[in-house]
DNA sequence: TTCCGTTGCGCG
DNA sequence: AAAGCGCGCAACGGAA
């Protein structure tokens, strides 16, 4: 990479003269661009202006105000590439701006080493170009877990105690040549427009995490607190049982006849059992409503409750819900898989019953979209089977394919989750052999994928994601030649563990390619629909840029779960939310697996209060 | 005191 | 003998 030249322009401006550097003068005529930025002191940037391969630069700008310079460029054919979005995305956020799109550096660089085989090495910019020009690569901290490793950290923002990079042009040369570097591998991967469909998903998802960790999914505090009042008894003080709880407790000591038990602690309820003639394997729900005793439904009301005031109680609620709005941190690619985790706030844990504290503002509603049969459909798109593709060719997967199964439905609700999840107990057995001798394709794709896990090789989604390879322990257990004893029963049971693996990888993950290319392309139609005069001229393209809060109205994603997306709009416009959501999904499934008959339904609910959906 | 593995259950 | 998959979070209880 050669010197960088530098202009500084528009240095003390917001956005007005800032229209006059060179880099967005340029981009008037140039269809997609690329523009790499990074932050440097004091809320200032460093930018300069990508060809689209990423091999050559324009000049470096340096701008005073970041979120000024993103306004002034972003006429929404911008390709933002930056070093990670979770570090940048959300002070741009807090200052009102949004942007179309974006390359993110370390979540690229994360598939990229997913798919070398290199999960354990750090995914940021800096560990990106210590890796490029050879040098020593920051160590990944003992412990982390490979997803945490992975994930963009601090170290993408500017930091000017910072070693690897001693000032923001720094860092955007290494930026700069890290992009054209992953650029180059992308291309080199066996189906690279996959892959960099792939990427583009990611990178948007990025954009969309940040956007609903910013927006917040409606949450009535009210509401909710009303419920756990009916549910509990009043509030009480910290570290106290409310009081339905404290005589639950009370009954279930009663019952057990003993010494005082606490509820709480599966070995001191297990003892008791015991003493009362009670032997039962664990104290999980399902073991216990097969026992006949009074404490056990006691213990069952109890489980359920404590753990609604534990995990979703009034501290989750003063924690986690301000403003109307619960605001959790959502982390993209925090599975393997692709699906996305969160940090805190549990969101996609929410249970069924507090659905009725997420209601739309006045004037506005929930429109609640819920892919139908996502995984099955999938498997039926990958393994390209006629007659199981056929059969997801309809609005019910498992009616369709219930003639195989004597005209059962649930059969075939069976059949399938145990080919997708490696299940064999029960009937199962039986009905996979069903599976197999009618939709062979289908079955074959899972078992090879099962059969490589078993192997120890990884398997990949449909857009390219890569599994984590075994660790060291499970080659070293599995690899043992056939010494007889207690270890060869581990060895299987651990190969088969990761059959099981690799074999639902190979679904959940293309079912979660799936779900990031619709997010995508529902927020782009989003954008679109929230701005009616968008070609009356650059601001009204803008609208996002309009004051936070009650002076929002555009439509907003701010929910998204694994299969099921939630989008909060102006009444008037739920329909046009609706038709976007199914035209998104189509072009997904266009984009994601071509030409395929398989169809993926999306059932949308338009409803004030999300309880009310399905 | 903090740390960590286990248990159990919420969601898909 | 079989065991369907993927997560996050809270509480417990023993270890350090």
């Amino acid at each position: 990479m050669g010197a960088l030249s530098t202009a500084v322009c528009c240095a003390s401006t917001r956005c007005g003269e800032a229209r006059r550097c060179p880099v967005s003068a340029r981009q008037v005529t140039i269809r997609s661009v690329r523009v790499a930025v990074v932050a440097g002191p004091d809320g200032s940037c460093w930018l300069s202006e990508l060809a689209e391969d990423g091999t050559s630069h324009g000049p470096v700008v340096r701008h005073d105000d970041f979120p000024a310079a993103v306004t002034a460029h972003d006429h929404g054919d911008v390709r933002w590439v930056w070093p990670a979005t979770a570090a940048i995305y959300p002070a741009l956020l807090r200052a009102g701006v949004r942007v179309g799109r974006c390359h993110d550096v370390a979540l690229t660089e994360a598939l990229l080493l997913g798919r070398e085989g290199r999960l354990a090495e750090p995914a940021s910019l800096a560990g990106a170009w210590s890796r490029l020009r050879g040098a020593a690569v920051p160590a990944v901290q003992a412990g982390q877990r490979p997803a945490a490793a992975s994930r963009p950290g601090q170290d993408a923002l500017f930091d000017p105690a910072d070693p690897v990079f001693p000032d923001p042009r720094a860092a955007l040369e290494a930026l700069i040549a890290v992009h054209a570097d992953q650029v180059r591998r992308i291309a080199a991967d066996e189906h690279p427009g996959r892959f960099a469909l792939l990427v583009a998903a990611e990178s948007a998802g990025g954009l969309i995490a940040g956007e609903m960790g910013h927006d917040g999914l409606p949450w009535r505090a009210d509401v909710h607190s009303d419920l756990l009042t009916g549910l509990l008894g009043q509030r009480p003080m910290a570290g106290m049982r409310p009081a339905r709880l404290a005589d639950l407790a009370a009954r279930i000591c009663d019952a057990l006849g003993g010494p005082p038990v606490n509820p709480d602690s599966p070995a001191q309820v297990l003892r008791a059992l015991a003493a009362a003639g009670v032997r039962v394997p664990s104290t999980r729900s399902h073991v216990l409503r097969g026992v006949d005793h009074p404490a056990a439904a006691l213990l069952l009301e109890y489980k359920e409750l404590a753990r609604l005031h534990a995990a979703h109680g009034w501290a989750w609620l003063d924690e986690w819900v301000s403003g109307g709005r619960f605001r959790p941190e959502y982390v993209v690619g925090g599975v393997v898989s692709g699906r996305w985790a969160t940090r805190g706030g549990g969101a996609l844990q929410i249970p069924r019953v507090l659905r009725r504290a997420v209601i739309a503002d006045p004037g506005h509603v929930l429109v609640v979209a819920d892919a139908a049969q996502l995984e099955p459909r999938v498997l039926a798109a990958l393994a390209d089977d006629r007659a199981f593709a056929a059969a997801a060719g309809t609005g019910d997967l498992y009616e369709a394919l219930a003639g195989a199964f004597g005209g059962d439905r649930a059969k075939a609700k069976v059949a399938l989750l145990s080919a997708m999840y490696g299940g064999a107990g029960g009937e199962a057995g039986q009905l996979l052999a069903v599976l197999r001798h009618r939709f062979p394709l289908a079955s074959k794709y899972v078992e090879a994928a099962a059969r490589a896990g078993e192997e120890g090789r990884v398997v990949r989604s449909r857009l390219g994601r890569t599994c984590p390879p075994p660790s060291a322990a499970w080659r070293g257990l599995t690899s043992v030649p056939d010494e007889p004893g207690a270890d060869e029963a581990r060895a299987g049971r651990s190969l088969r563990a990761r059959g099981r693996f690799t074999r639902n990888f190979v679904v959940q993950a293309s079912a979660a390619d799936w779900a990031l290319v619709l997010l995508a392309g529902l927020r782009r139609r989003l954008a679109a629909l929230s701005a009616p005069n968008a070609a009356a001229g650059a601001a009204a393209a803008h609208p996002e840029n309009q004051p936070e809060g009650d002076g929002d109205t555009a439509a907003r994603l701010v929910f998204f779960q694994h299969d099921e997306v939630i989008v909060h709009c102006q009444q008037a416009l739920a329909g046009a939310v609706e038709a976007a959501v199914g035209e998104a999904a189509a072009e997904a499934g266009r984009l994601v697996f071509g030409p395929t008959p398989v169809r993926f339904p999306v059932t949308t609910a338009v409803v004030a209060s999300y309880s009310d959906a399905k």
